[in-house]
DNA sequence: GTACCACCTGAGAACCATTCTCACTACAGG
DNA sequence: CCTGTAGTGAGAATGGTTCTCAGGTGGTAC
């Protein structure tokens, strides 16, 4: 990662190492307002929210549009191994899951067969499954 | 439709009638924004914003959070059919795709093993395609 | 080691999609 | 018709996010 910023020639700071540790701590997604509460006063907002976009220029980090106005982010799937996302309708969580590689396969396969018949250009795929968690049901 | 919202004791007056008439002329979801650009005058922003609101309660309108603070609505799976998504990264446009049944069996296949296997109870899913749509590539 | 310069940071203001408030209007039942 | 409840419109308020600008900092060249 240190390397892939580098070669954009995009320091990384302190402030950015902190903000990748938190998202790495993170089990899924997490919102600025979420990153600044576990981080503290450390990275004051505004400069959370700038590391945020850089980090996401350089395809650090990935924004998941997942609730009404808020952004969370988390880690690339080149990073974190590719997954897909738990949403509980109840508590609003957003949890990562792994799949088994062939179901992926599969998944990969329906994701290609889906674009090719609509003339689309495939880059990245994301499985969404809504319902309700362990801890809510 | 009408049923479901008198069911509910919810009128559907004229201003909710042009706000689902805009949706369902629409091939993917729209903001409240394109929405108003397209009604006009004819609903102000207050009201469009409140008949999306109660449609969704309504279970008619689904909202879909696709780009950095901006929700887009389209009307729910059960009036226009299931379908997914697949998401321009050049031009940002969401498009509705209708697969083959048969495919569609995979991937609910697929959601429920997922599911099953993280104790979540699966409500729904969304099987999101990034890539580059016909115009864009 | 120090001077330079582009990059980065912090604080606050600005922005903009969305929601709220409140006075007003329009149906539906009696 | 009268009344009550639901819906509407305009504008203010909210809140997550982005912008601005005045410093700070790290890396490179000398």
């Amino acid at each position: 990662m240190e390397q892939r910023l580098r070669e954009r020639e995009i320091r990384y700071t302190s402030g950015r190492r902190v903000v990748v540790a938190a998202l790495a701590r993170a089990e899924g997604p997490r919102s600025a307002a979420e990153l600044s509460t576990e981080i503290g006063a450390a990275v004051p907002l505004s400069s959370l929210y700038r590391s945020l976009a850089v980090l996401e220029d350089a395809g650090v980090v990935v924004p998941h549009f997942g609730a009404r106005g808020l952004t969370r982010y988390e880690l690339a799937d080149w990073i974190t191994g590719h997954h897909h996302h738990l949403i509980c309708v109840a508590c609003g969580t957003v949890d990562d899951v792994e799949i088994l590689p062939e179901y992926e396969i599969k998944v990969n396969e329906l994701v290609d067969l889906i674009a090719q018949l609509a003339g689309f250009e495939p880059r990245a795929h994301d499985l969404e499954i809504e319902g309700r968690c362990a801890k809510c049901s």
